[in-house]
DNA sequence: CATGAATGAGGCTTCATTCAT
DNA sequence: TATGAATGAAGCCTCATTCAT
């Protein structure tokens, strides 16, 4: 529990310079994504915020679309941990609504740690090329499908209220996305415990929980 | 009710010419747009698939931009039309649920004869430049506000459930708009009707309507 | 006779068009190519000499190793042309030599009008690409073979004394394109005439006739 | 006779050790100029075959130049002693043509020993560099002057018949100059006896021996 | 001596835009 | 209006070369 960050680059003096680079320039293509946008963002301006020669760049990315590439991928496995972290530690005592909201705390925190990166993925990650487009439109519908899977078996069992269980995924995750969009993008004035507290009670009233 | 379809461009005889060719290379661009990509996609490309000159691109727009705005504007036009047709042709007696019904199978018929655009939008409109994303960030803030009013208005006046109506307002034009990409994108196998009539049941049950 | 010039580019004014830009710029590119080599061209050089804007040369090739491409193409064609005239116009009352030399003459007739081409093609042809140098051992090849078989027949007749046809041929082959690179290069003082003479002295020697 | 081999590096025990990496350098270089031709080959090819560190090469070479330098030195210095080793060990009780046919016997004999080089240098050799060029043409106008002036003593003392020397020296040199090319390229495929038995033939013929 | 990560000058190529016809 | 040949600014990317270890 107290080793839960997933990342953990002590005693790796040798190999941690690479990443280190590589970190470095994603880090620095990040922000400069969120500034400027993708596709106006020159890799000039990305190793000038990095501050590294231009031939360095290409020394760890082929262009810029693979550092989206990689960008995603790193984005998917931190949402995935947290989600396996979260099935694993439920509190088998815990109601539904509790569970909910420890998932929407920890997604809320995961996402934080991953403010650029999730900024920029909800913003324009589809436009970076379809090659992308088509990963992110795979990962939506993977995300529905668990969901999905998930309320059949709750409404099958009884638990929450019999709806059409992938019109119901779709309406969740849609609505969780657009949520979390909003509240990156700083569109959101409500405190997050709020905000968490809020979203899991309309979707504990639409499946029918209390 | 006879003159349902929001869009009748008949007898505007004269500027029809000009809107003629600027149609037919809206046309033309998003459907290149939505096979590359807005940012792949060159001048040459629109042209081609239009069947005219370069130069007469620059005839009708300032660049690829323009056309997107155009289009956006449009867009905004066609489903404000249909919400207004909507409200003007409320039937009274009917029930809320059916209401709803009515405002979804029109925005469905609206997005229907806008598939391209739509899918376009979605997809990839915020990437196109900051100022449509812009654009783009505010009518999503608009359908939210006026969403959260109206949502705010009704359980003020008991008909529906007292939730957080800002986040209510969220997670519905979250989920609607999550419902109607991924019909758009073909990855919606039920037919139309029973899509409409499960996201209804799904929100009328979570804003406690029987 | 008097229309012996291939190429003929009167009452062509619209096609001529094109082929004026591509022939400007193959001109142009074969003189910076002579006089920097092909390597250390840039394609700066090319479009500074031909006096286009960069684009233009885009517009007629794909990149340098193009333009060698279609300058060998017509080169071979030129020999070709010529070495077929010859034939087609051969004397049959004439002798051997005299045969001989009015091939050489001719040859001699179209490498000048092709002097920068053929310089260039002899000096560094084969460097330019694998798929160039490829086509030019080929060609040599060919030179090779055609001339084995007009030997080994003629000394099969008895015209000319028995040797092996295949070596006589690269012998003859060698021989020729060295005194035609070093005439193209400057680097022979005899008068063209006395030149063709005497090479052609040389191998009626070897080949016996007188 | 015991020491034939123009090429003897033993008794060098302290230099060989920096012999060693500039000689494995050099023929890493030549291979992977052969297969990829001189312009194409970056230096990461040439340190990738030769298995040394990017910075190595620089220790021994100023550049991919330089080891083209180095080894047209070596050429000429190989051939330079062939011929030498060839007029102190003619028998003088021999005749003419068998002294030709030693000679080209170690001529072949040398550029076998030196095969990668010597295809290198007749493929591409005169568009390493401008240097590079004109030492060459200046060793073919030496070699065509050398053999000129044989000629011309053999042609005074009524050895062999009167030709044009300085034009039968172009003659001979570019034959043979074709034939070894041909040869080292795997075009022909005589024996080497047959080869330079029939091309002595052919010369003899030509410079009227029997 | 040997290495290879870092650099940035320099050349290639694309493509939006213009403009003479 | 309509066209498309011509242009050159701008961005991508490579690769020779250096230098700290």
């Amino acid at each position: 529990m107290q080793d839960s960050t997933p990342t953990n680059y002590s005693n790796l003096s040798k190999s941690s310079k690479n990443t280190d680079k590589s970190e470095l320039l994603m880090q620095a293509s990040l922000e400069v994504f969120l500034e400027k946008g993708f596709h106006p963002t020159r890799i000039e301006d990305i190793i000038a915020r990095a501050k590294v020669g231009k031939g360095t760049f290409y020394l760890y990315y082929k262009n810029k679309e693979e550092v989206v590439e990689k960008c995603l991928d790193n984005f998917r496995e931190q949402i995935g941990k947290t989600l396996i972290w979260v099935h694993e530690n439920i509190d088998s005592e815990a109601g539904i609504k509790d569970i909910f909201l420890s998932e929407a705390r920890m997604l809320a925190e995961t996402l934080s740690a991953n403010q650029v990166a999730g900024k920029f993925l909800f913003r324009e990650g589809r436009a970076v090329s379809s090659e992308i487009d088509r990963k992110m439109s795979a990962y939506y519908l993977e995300l529905v499908e668990t969901s999905e899977q998930t309320l059949a078996m709750a409404m099958s069992v009884g638990i929450i209220k019999k709806l059409h269980p992938r019109v119901a995924a779709m309406c969740i995750i849609g609505g969780i996305v657009q949520i979390f969009h909003h509240w990156l993008e700083g569109e959101v004035e409500s405190e997050v415990e709020e905000l968490l507290g809020e979203t899991v009670n309309f979707y504990a009233s639409a499946l029918g929980l209390e």
